[in-house]
DNA sequence: GCGACAG
DNA sequence: ATCTTGTCGC
């Protein structure tokens, strides 16, 4: 996968709409073509990331980035990761990838190296091939790294589904092209579903599966945590600027 | 042509 | 994605 990554930068230190979308669908092939990981048993660690901005609505701006490894038995944090980057990419509707891929990686290889064993399995907050051209953000980040990845978005991008039933565990396939590209999962009665899907090396029922089992509230668990140590990083990174002067 | 559009 | 108070419902 290292080429896979060589050309991420490629693309993204000389970015275009059109280099992008085209390395989007050259990564599609390449993706057909990879077996996806047959889970023994369920995961004792599960990683889960997020991002967050200094400035959302400002580019170039500071792109944050968090890696939570999460013991499944405990449901608790074993391991927080937090790392920054310049962006000079804006967010770009199925083009988010360019903009908050650089960052990730730089957090996953630091987590990497903190611990004994490769991550085996990781939550991206964002979609996998629940995406325009089967290529969202957390496939993407799976091919650079080698990392098997799940989607779990909080908005739909593309596709349709019927409606769920109020229940915990609920679940309808998302359908785009009458392809089925991801499902529809109410990880909590009464609260809004979110979009879960294949990312990259994982299979669709795992990934749902990997998700509920993670959930005790609306988002599973590795990326909730991934995100409250963003929003801790981030204001004490806004408290510590303003008591400069 | 128009609207929709992860974070 | 951020900011922001109270408010409603489980």
């Amino acid at each position: 996968m290292k080429d896979i990554k060589k050309k991420t930068f490629e693309v993204i230190e000389n970015f275009s709409y059109k280099n992008a979308v085209e390395l989007q669908k050259n990564l599609r092939k390449v993706l057909l073509k990879t077996e996806p990981i047959k889970f023994k048993s369920f995961p004792q660690l599960v990683a889960g990331c997020d991002v967050t901005f200094l400035n959302p609505y400002k580019t170039p701006t500071t792109a944050i980035a968090s890696v939570v490894i999460l013991n499944t038995q405990t449901l608790k944090s074993e391991l927080i990761t937090v790392e920054e980057t310049e962006v000079n990419i804006p967010y770009i509707p199925t083009l988010l990838a360019f903009r908050e891929l650089p960052v990730l990686i730089k957090v996953i290889e630091k987590t990497t190296e903190k611990l004994s064993h490769p991550i085996e399995l990781l939550i991206v907050d964002g979609h996998g091939i629940s995406h325009p051209r089967r290529l969202g953000i957390a496939t993407h980040l799976g091919m650079v790294t080698g990392i098997p990845t799940i989607g779990c978005a909080k908005k739909i991008l593309c596709g349709k589904h019927f409606k769920l039933g109020n229940k915990r565990g609920s679940i309808s396939m998302l359908i785009h092209e009458t392809e089925v590209i991801g499902a529809a999962v109410r990880t909590r009665t009464n609260t809004k579903p979110i979009f879960v899907s294949s990312g990259f090396k994982v299979k669709l029922p795992f990934a749902i599966k990997v998700t509920l089992k993670l959930a005790k509230y609306r988002l599973p668990e590795p990326t909730r945590l991934a995100h409250n140590s963003l929003v801790k990083y981030r204001r004490r990174l806004i408290n510590e600027q303003s008591a400069l002067f």
